[in-house]
DNA sequence: GATCGTCTTGGTAACGGTATCGCAAGCGAA
DNA sequence: TTCGCTTGCGATACCGTTACCAAGACGATC
């Protein structure tokens, strides 16, 4: 196949009989244009189908149009087969890929290990190769100075999201407190007093907010947290498994469980069964996150639905609009969560 | 914050004491260069952390070191918030991204909708922009001659993942007859005689071939298949929902069900429950792909294993050494798959 | 009517690499 | 010894775009 010439600002420039100067000013949106070249310049660029190489435009301009997710990657013993299933990036895609496309920028993704001690190489090396406008961290990435303060060092912006603390950098979050205390209330408004709650992965920001959330909620109603109701747990479907049958084996065993993942969730689900726990009869389930799979479970989970796309999405904008304005803002973005009740939460067994 | 300069081959080679040409030619792995001249380049570009910079790399030579991987888009009418979860995205990424990452290259998604009439003007907006080295196209838009046909017109070598067709690129599948097949035949070994099929979107290319598969191991035992054993399916979870509620109708219902996706299965499970069976017990369920998820259902599903990390990486690879030998082959590269028996299948109530 | 902005456009030098060619040194064969 | 070829490295043009500066047009001001 005859490899065909790309179609260059010349051409356009040609094609409009004007200087590629202008035409640039017209793709840029730059000011002191007249309406006719203007519109005779559009006309070209239709025609002949032109779109600006992005790599031209960062190498020539200040800005790349390239946005950069740095995700975790959780390496396990067996290998990606069974690895866990990262249902942030499929949803982070979706919701940063809309905004992105209305400014003519990109978003890419790098995995990185958040215990790799080569970790600062790996991010500066994507840094230097790429160099984006912004960045997007996500939790446990959002709070690890390591990385923020390399971001910090090369000049860039960037958006943490899931964390609500207090540094460098856009945090774009939702309420992890009032979200937990919200699920601890549905479970507390159905009848339940024996609530037990497993616990978020202690390197996330969100956890301790998550557990004061879920206690404050209980106390608020007069009630006493049972130490022996809190798991702990790192965010895995085995987590969750071994909670629930630590939690069978007390004397007192809780009629509802807060998992503050949909994987635990899915664990507490599935160790149910053998216990001979039905659900939601003997035991209430709810869960955090709502990647869409949690709602094709069985029983389908009643869950916080975290907003993974809308959190990317606004991400993508702040950090496209603060590069334009050459901003180095650093404030909070709060973004509601929902609650969506399905069939795995039911008024306690009497 | 003061923006440093970033590093680039000039500060390389004055470091080196050699001229720019000979830092390109070692980084490049050009020939002609003698070990000690090489050894203090390498020297240099570690202790400087120089990393080239993608987009002159892009403007000045042949190659992008970009691999564009083209997505389905299903938009629904309640939009993201419930669109089906894409798997793929996830486990692509996760597969491609080693391996571009031991050639220095990127991979990066696109999504499109494969209905909309603007099809082929997003597709070379994305090729204008990027110039990639090379193409992914996952179903249903590997067998779309729309994009190959423009992709060819480009000039780009391309895989396409999950298709068998013999047509321009590289085909990258597993044998999905054979899977079927396979799955099938663990029903009938288990003693089932009533076996449905939920089948997959007939726009995908392999949805035949699975079906074929299927019917074979039936016809193979000296069975019959039963027509209105076969539903139809378009890879959702309602499809699996429907099916099940079909199939229950039937005066002669089955007693297991293969389902053509991991989300179909789910569904399947989801109306099992209350139509009053039980899974193992009265219906056996298996499902095709083996996405992370289901292996966290309830019960765990008994399920082909797609290799889509596998698949996504021998793509990259394929790609990345054509591109550098400047090929135009196009062969099959079929990749074995996994059969892994959980636990919703069992032998039928007598 | 000359002077002075302001608006609009064009020319040119980067940006950071690679491709291509040139050139000197080394080496075997005539 | 000389020729010709290979090897090892440097010099330079160029990729496609934007940044920066200059220049012409035009209207307003004095």
């Amino acid at each position: 196949m005859q490899k065909k010439r790309a179609i260059t600002i010349k051409d356009v420039a040609a094609e409009a009989g004007v200087s590629l100067q202008t035409v640039s000013r017209v793709i840029n949106k730059g000011p002191n244009v007249t309406a006719g070249v203007q519109a005779r310049v559009r006309l070209a660029i239709d025609k002949l189908g032109y779109v600006p190489s992005l790599a031209a435009r960062r190498l020539g301009g200040s800005r790349s149009y390239l946005i950069l997710a740095f995700n975790d990657e959780r390496p396990t013993l067996e290998g990606w087969q069974s690895r866990r299933g990262n249902d942030w990036v499929d949803q982070m895609l979706y919701g940063g890929m809309l905004k992105c496309a209305e400014h003519g920028y990109r978003m890419l993704f790098e995995l990185v290990d958040s215990h790799s001690d080569q970790l600062e190489g790996q991010v500066q090396a994507a840094l230097s190769a790429l160099h984006p406008d912004g960045v997007i961290l996500t939790p446990p990435h959002s709070d690890d100075t390591r990385i923020t303060d390399l971001l910090h060092r090369n000049g860039l912006i960037f958006a943490r999201l899931g964390s609500h603390r207090d540094a460098e950098g856009f945090a774009v979050y939702m309420d992890d407190e009032a979200a937990a205390r919200r699920a601890t209330e549905h479970l507390l408004d159905l009848g339940h007093t024996r609530i037990a709650y497993v616990q978020g992965h202690p390197e996330y920001a969100m956890s301790p907010d998550r557990l004061h959330g879920f206690t404050s909620a209980i106390e608020a109603r007069g009630l006493k947290v049972d130490p022996a109701y809190l798991q702990p747990g790192d965010f895995t479907y085995e987590a969750g498994v071994d909670a629930l049958n630590m939690l069978a084996k007390l004397e007192v065993p809780p009629t509802a469980v807060l998992a503050s993942s949909d994987e635990m969730a899915l664990g507490v689900l599935h160790a149910a069964g053998p216990l001979g726990l039905s659900v939601p009869g003997d035991l209430s389930v709810v869960s955090f996150d709502d990647t869409p799979t949690v709602r094709m479970s069985v029983p389908a989970l009643t869950a916080i639905r975290q907003p993974i796309a809308a959190m990317t999405a606004r991400a993508a904008e702040l950090l496209i609009q603060g590069k334009a304005r050459g901003e180095v803002a650093n404030d909070h973005h709060l973004l509601p969560f929902d609650f969506v009740v399905r069939e795995s939460t039911a008024p306690p067994r009497r």
